[in-house]
Order: C-alpha cells, then sequence, then structure tokens
DNA sequence: CGTTGCCCTAAGCGCTTGCTCAGGATCGGG
DNA sequence: CCCGATCCTGAGCAAGCGCTTAGGGCAACG
C-alpha cells in the first residue's frame, strides 16, 4: 500500500503544502482526481488514499473545491514559471521559443498526473477560483506570445497568424497530459525535443 | 425554451438515433455532458433538458452510461468517416493531409459540444465499451500515419518520426474541441485553415 | 499529575443520486 | 365501445454523497 499505484515521481512539488498531514490528504487528491475526474472522486476515498478517516480531510481542508483549488493553483504556478525563466533566458527567439516549449512539454508529461487535474478540472472550480486560475492562464498565453512577436519581428519566424499560432502551439503542450503514458513507449525529455522541432517548423523558423 | 442555449447547429447529425424521444433526450444528454461533464450530470437534468419526467429516459436507454455510450460511438463514426473520406479523396500526400485537417478540425470546431463529450469522456464508459472506443480511435490514428507515411515517401514530407508526428498532429485537431468558443472570434472554416496550414508545415512540406 | 491544544476518528445528518414500478393518457383497429 | 400497444408520469427506494459534531489519544508544559 506504501507504494503509489502510477504516480510520477514526486521529488520536490508538494512541499510547500506545509502541515505534512494535509500534503498527504493533496498528493493523494491529485491521484484521485486525475484517475476518475473530480466529480466522480469522493472525499471518502481521497482520506483512504491517504490513510485516514473521512473526517480528517476537514480538519485540513474546508471544502472538496478548496483542495481541487490548491492542486490547480499550484501546478498553473509552476508551470508558468517554467515558461518564464525559459521565455526569459537569453539567446534568439527559437532558441528561447524552443526551450519554452521544452520544459513546458516535459512537465506536462513528466507529472502529467497533476497536469490532468491541472488543465481539465478548470470548470469543477468555483466562480471566484477560476477566475482566478484563469488570470494565470493568460500569463501564460502572454508569455508565449510575446517570443513568437519577438521572432516575427526579428525576422526569425515567419508566422501570417500569431494569436492563432500561439493558440495552437499552447494547445499542443497542454494535450500531453491527456495522451502521455497512453503507452509508455516516450520519455518525457523525447516528446519535449520532438515537440520543440515541431513548434520551431510551425513558426517557420529556419532549421 | 425552445432556443438552445449554446448548442451549435443541428442539421443532420443524430438522424439515426430512431425514436423521435430517444433523440431528443441523446440531444439534451449532449448538451449536459458538455457543459458540466458526465459525473456531474444527473439524470434527472438530461430529462429535463428534454422536457420528460425522470423516469422516461429508462423507457428509451437502459443505463446512463448507455447514453454516452451511443453518443461516443455516433461520433467517432462520423469523425473517423470524414477523416477517411478526405484521405481517399486523391492528390497528393500534402493535399489529402491538408484537407484531412481541415475537415477534422472542422467538425471539432463545429459540433464542439458533441466532440467535448466524445473526446474527454471517454473513460467514463464501462470495460467492454471503452474498448469497442478505443478501437475506432486506433483507426483514425491509422488514416492519418497513413498519409504521412506516403507523403514521406515520395519525398513530399520530411518527418523524422513518423510515429510521434501523427500522434502531435491528432492532439493538435483534438484539443480543438477543449478551447474552441472560449472566445469565439474565430469561425470552424478558419481554425480549419490555419490548422492545415500549420500542420503542412510540421511534416515539412514544400509551400 | 493535571491541563491545554492539536490531530484525529466514529457516528451520523440531510440530501441527492441512479434507477424502479404501478398505473394513467393517447391512439389505431375491431 | 372496448382492446392492446405505446409512451409517459408520480412516487419512491436503497445507496452513496459532502460535510458536521462530539469526543478520544497523546505530546508539551506547568
Amino acid at each position: 500500500m506504501s507504494t503509489a499505484q502510477e504516480t510520477d515521481a514526486e521529488d520536490p512539488p508538494w512541499a510547500e503544502v506545509t502541515p505534512e498531514a494535509a500534503r498527504r490528504l493533496l498528493v493523494a487528491a491529485v491521484d484521485a482526481f486525475a484517475e476518475r475526474g473530480y466529480h466522480a472522486t469522493t472525499t471518502r476515498d481521497i482520506a483512504g488514499r491517504a490513510g485516514m478517516s473521512p473526517a480528517a480531510l476537514y480538519i485540513h481542508y474546508k471544502t472538496k473545491e478548496e483542495l481541487l483549488h490548491r492542486i490547480s493553483r499550484i501546478g498553473h504556478d509552476r508551470a508558468l514559471a517554467l515558461l518564464e525563466s525559459a521565455a526569459d533566458g537569453g539567446g534568439t527567439a527559437a532558441e528561447r521559443l524552443a526551450s519554452a516549449v521544452r520544459s513546458f512539454v516535459r512537465w506536462h508529461a513528466e507529472r502529467h498526473t497533476t497536469a490532468r487535474v491541472v488543465q481539465y478540472e478548470l470548470d469543477a472550480l468555483g466562480e471566484e477560483h477560476r477566475t482566478e486560475i484563469i488570470a494565470l492562464r493568460r500569463r501564460t498565453d502572454a508569455v508565449v506570445r510575446r517570443i513568437i512577436g519577438e521572432g516575427v519581428a526579428s525576422g526569425e519566424f515567419d508566422v501570417p497568424d500569431v494569436p492563432g499560432t500561439t493558440l495552437a502551439v499552447l494547445s499542443l503542450c497542454i494535450d500531453v497530459a491527456r495522451w502521455f503514458n497512453a503507452q509508455g513507449s516516450r520519455t518525457p525529455d523525447e516528446v519535449g525535443e520532438l515537440y520543440a522541432g515541431l513548434v520551431l517548423r510551425m513558426v517557420g523558423a529556419e532549421r
């Protein structure tokens, strides 16, 4: 029972969730939400996976929705941080775009359990929490659009429709969370590399 | 109450669902599943949208899951038929690939309500029904892979990783169902055109 | 040893869920 | 006028849901 059934490796990521019992519950919730979806997951299931009674959940979280919000918030923060650090990394626009896609995709593959919850359970959030998360997603979009725009301005890229291509690039990356490990024949690094190349072609970068 | 709240235009598509009341229920279920997800939708909600009592549902369908299965089955059949007719349409590999992406994407945009259910509620299906649907999806994959393979063989395309690129192309198209109409600034035709161009670049087709 | 505060559990409340069942309305054929 | 078939409803059952409440175990501190 101590080995997580199909969780991705859990190196550092929920370290910021401070009471240790709260972290155990949150990790259990990520697994359950990713496996069956938010609405199909019961609070009893979450508590059970964390080795606690159903009532224990409500000591650390006010509602089941608050759990989803914490997961979504932390996940979006992390993904956005990855993107921004790649975008500010220096180099040509092509180098920055490739690096951004690589790390963004690698995260969605490596942590596909978390990413699935973060990306696909968005409208299970309450009104207020959802608008907060949507603001984060707009910042994600802005980062990618900026890199592509700069590449166009510098003549590196040939992109007739910058907003549309931005949308497509992000959509491609995000959907990794859905299919990854359907059959496990690719490592996250390989997918990141493949996708970086495909995206460079999409923006018409010289090879 | 007679105007569907945000449904896509309903030209022909559920004509094969024969008792008219069963069709009304199915259309209502598509709307409800797309809006709130399968698990969050109640049979009372579905029946209510169809203007019937909760019990009426069970005259036409054995369970709520059977409804999802019928929707999923018909939707996958339709999407696959579109793909195959484009793939068998003649012309160069580039023309066939562009045509396939155009119609596949257009379907996912135009009928994004249906597509959302079809593509994202897959594992709410029971064991047996799910494996049936997965077989259809493998055929979808095979169609795209074949076109790309032929393009590579004829020298039209330059694709280092055919299975990986096939996966990416399909993933890109399918994810249209998730984001389309988030803001409604693009028509399905425009998205299809945009995506056909992007995909041709991904496979390294001469322009 | 007694007290305080923290973390947890057993039990269960009020409500909703998927689904059932006995029977009513409507209609074409005799 | 009655018949059976077809399609539907009102009422409700058993199970499961999110969440609450009263209290137990235990470490830290005087």
